[in-house]
RNA sequence: GGGGAGAUUCCAGAGCGGCCAAAUGGGGCAGACUGUAAAUCUGUUGUCUACGACUUCGGAGGUUCGAAUCCUCCUCUCCCCA
């Protein structure tokens, strides 16, 4: 893998670059759609080339590992041959999982003993199975495996917490360079910045991942829960010690806001859910703010999704069809919420992008946050 | 023509003397959702000068301290037999 800085932003640490990958290049800032079991809720493949552009998908070891099994992903060739995608794909590790499936597991020195969500039979993840688990996927770009500490959590936790996640990173990282790719390319290892909201463990865990060397870099841990001002107080603080000629990737964020504010700090991917999950709930996140599709005010609205759009769903259907879609339970609804909501983000990062590289970063993200986040 | 069942808050449908402004489901309205156990979850849904008051359970009257619940008549629905 190979990252480039393009431009610099004089007036913030925003920066654009390109990173290039076994399956192709990813222009950042990049928001990456979630496909945690191999599929982009309701959002077919050449949707995502096509309407929504995407350059990069996510894929989840725990969730592949348990369905369709690595017995599958093995013969398969892989999950990009598995699911028909040619594009990058990056695996969360499990570490997620690890906070958000809390009373199914018990961690350990060894690892994460998992109960399965799906028949509760027991698996264990260590570092180093999570590492080869993905070598099996295939993907390009690996997660390590580590602890996302809920929020609050005290100190002593927090300090505990770190620690696990620091010794699984160092056997992970390690796991990782004794290994090689199964499938006859190159793929990449990201370790995670954790130590929830204290200063001195942020510092610690940034200057430890820093160490390593890796070719990217991620936060996690955040977005669970604090104040967003927490949240870009941290971003800051842990991009002001990872390395700059590194990719910087937020987990797990976030609102359009969220990922302007990240980018102007220096983040360079993103990938939640929100655009999707929401999208199947009925919110639309729009370049004039955020609409409840479910809302009575738009059963009449015949405009256009996003008149401005140049992806189809958004300018052929209206918003009052849409509105009929989702409240009928239509799963056309849910599809065309997904795409719309996912190419906007797409758009959001691209224009991002150009904005950054013409030198109008910081005065286009003040506009555009009042903007993004006013309810319509 | 004869016999039977029933009419409950937007709908369906509980309730069968006080704990009933009335269960539950649906629908409506609103909210939540941040490395997806989510096409999910939550709140609300008679009126008001609103932590209290007022008007509701087909209509009219009656019994009772007290009725959606008991009695009488009326109106209307549905079912069965001719």
């Amino acid at each position: 893998m190979k990252f480039t800085i393009e431009i610099k932003d004089i007036k913030s640490k925003a920066r654009t670059g390109i990173i290039e990958t076994a399956h192709g290049k990813i222009l950042t800032p990049i928001f990456m759609p979630v496909g945690t079991l191999g599929s982009v809720k309701g959002v077919h493949f050449r949707e995502l080339k096509e309407d929504i552009k995407a350059q990069i998908i996510l894929g989840n070891t725990y969730h592949l590992y348990l369905r369709p099994g690595i017995d599958v992903l093995s013969p398969a060739g892989g999950l990009h041959k598995f699911i028909g995608w040619d594009k990058p794909i990056l695996t969360d590790s499990g570490g997620y999982q690890v906070f958000s499936l809390a009373e199914n597991r018990k961690l350990t020195q060894e690892g994460a003993i998992f109960r399965s969500h799906i028949d509760g039979s027991k698996h264990i993840f260590t570092p180093e199975n999570i590492v080869e688990t993905q070598r099996a996927i295939g993907s390009d770009i690996m997660m390590a495996l580590d602890e996302c500490a809920p929020y609050p959590s005290d100190y002593a936790y927090a300090r505990k917490s770190l620690d696990l996640t620091h010794h699984w990173l160092k056997r992970g990282w390690k796991k990782f360079q004794e290994t090689d790719p199964l499938y006859g390319f190159e793929q990449t290892f990201f370790p995670i910045v954790q130590g929830s909201t204290y200063r001195d463990l942020r510092t610690e865990s940034a200057e430890y991942v820093s160490s390593l060397n890796c070719e990217g870099n991620a936060i996690g841990g955040l977005a669970v829960g604090e104040p967003a001002e927490v949240m870009y107080e941290y971003i800051e603080l842990v991009n002001s010690i990872l390395p700059e000629d590194k990719p910087r990737y937020l987990m797990g964020v976030g609102t359009p806001v969220n990922l302007l504010e990240g980018i102007e700090r220096g983040v360079d991917m993103f990938d939640c859910v929100m655009p999707t999950r929401n999208g199947r709930n009925g919110m639309l996140f729009t370049r004039e703010g955020i609409i409840n599709i479910k809302n009575e005010k738009w059963r009449s609205d015949f405009s256009s999704i996003e008149p401005d759009s140049d992806c189809y769903v958004d300018v052929l259907h209206s918003k009052a069809y849409l509105r009929h879609l989702i409240i009928n339970k239509e799963m056309l609804g849910a599809q065309i919420a997904s795409i719309h909501n996912l190419a906007f983000y797409l758009w959001l990062m691209n224009e991002a992008r150009n904005k950054i590289n013409d030198g109008s970063y910081s005065e286009w993200k003040k506009l555009m946050v009042n903007k993004l986040a006013t309810r319509l």
